[in-house]
DNA sequence: GTCTATATTTCGATAGAC
DNA sequence: GTCTATCGAAATATAGAC
């Protein structure tokens, strides 16, 4: 168990962990130095010694923390009894695209990947707390509507993996072309997600069904 | 234009390249010090110094030599002739797997996307050299396969994007999950790809065609 | 809790012998 | 072309005043 600092869900904590996790997904957990963090919080080099005892425990508390909600309300959309089944799979996606993008929760898959060689535990933190539970919820929502006989029968995984590739993909593609002027031209998210969701519901709704076309 | 060492081509070079190539995409730039490097080629830090007159140098050469090949490989497959489009589509599948999941330019994205900020000269060089290029050969693929006949009026960009992310994603998801005991039951290369060309030829086909099934 | 000041290690890079 | 030795800057982290 590491020590992670000052006692978790305090104002100021988070303030602090939306700061650095900003700081570490754009420049890397090694491209960051402690100056930087502290700059970018907006105190002094020791002063954030003070509320995290090392670098590394405030790297895990940023990895670590803050995907609950995000989680849930993914999970929440399952069970929602006031959705259809190709409603709900459109609603997920929506919600997958929106947490990828505009979160820094999905830009830490590469984060993770650099500092996996040196502190194992965080990748299996962030694997188990957020993909995992991310990649069974969808999953549970195919087989949920293949089993009502609202979906033909895919296979979940290769469903699983049409569904998430494409949008972490274009997370990690707008991240390493941020600094060219035609990004939006390259990577138009709006016009990438229609498609995206149109193709994956041609997929799952059944060929004898018209409402799919 | 960037000072890059010793003349391109040469045999030494390729081998520092190589061994250099791979400690920069496990650990990531600012994660890979020159004594690292120096350690994984064999030599002391002093001597690559004769080779490279940087570090940046080095990292350079690194992400922009070396993938011509690759991109070669892909767009001999567009005007092979010996090819019908559903197995030419199959065979720049199998090929995209390959390169991404067993050459280090696979893992390079996230590498690039670390330093875009700083080096934004080597994002547009990997880009343009190596992205930009197998996009437009798949997407090449499929409209000369809408022109022919053979495949549905599919939207080419939205398929792009459902061909490449998978594939870039199960990298990724493979390198972040490399120290797990399990991660070829979470991750099962042939499994995934097998399904994912299965899928990708499902939409591609045109729905009275019956080789699509 | 935040600060100045500093200890200690590691970084990228150079000098110069062989 | 490779080495030992070393420089100056920047890294993580700590001591101690306020």
């Amino acid at each position: 168990m590491v020590e992670t600092g000052i006692a978790q869900g305090s104002e100021r904590r988070s303030e602090i962990l939306m700061r650095a996790t900003d700081a570490f997904v754009t420049h890397g957990y090694s491209g960051t130095s402690m100056a930087d963090l502290a700059r970018a919080i907006g105190i002094r080099k020791a002063s954030l010694y003070h509320h995290f005892p090392s670098k590394e425990a405030l790297f895990i508390a940023c990895v670590t923390e803050g995907f609950e909600g995000a989680v849930r309300r993914l999970e929440a959309l399952r069970s929602d009894d006031t959705l259809a089944d190709p409603g709900r799979i459109r609603a997920a996606m929506e919600e997958i695209y929106r947490i990828n993008l505009t979160t820094p929760v999905g830009r830490m898959s590469p984060l993770i990947a650099e500092v996996a060689p040196t502190i194992p535990e965080v990748a299996q933190a962030f694997h188990n707390g957020f993909i995992a539970r991310h990649y069974a919820t969808v999953t549970g929502m195919i087989e949920d509507g293949i089993a009502r006989g609202s979906f033909a029968a895919v296979d979940p995984l290769g469903m699983q993996h049409l569904i998430f590739g494409p949008v972490i993909t274009l997370a990690l593609s707008r991240e390493m072309t941020a600094s060219f002027p035609n990004r939006d031209d390259l990577y138009p998210v709006d016009r990438i997600r229609k498609t995206h969701i149109d193709l994956i519901l041609k997929l799952l709704i059944k060929p004898e069904s018209s409402d799919g076309r």
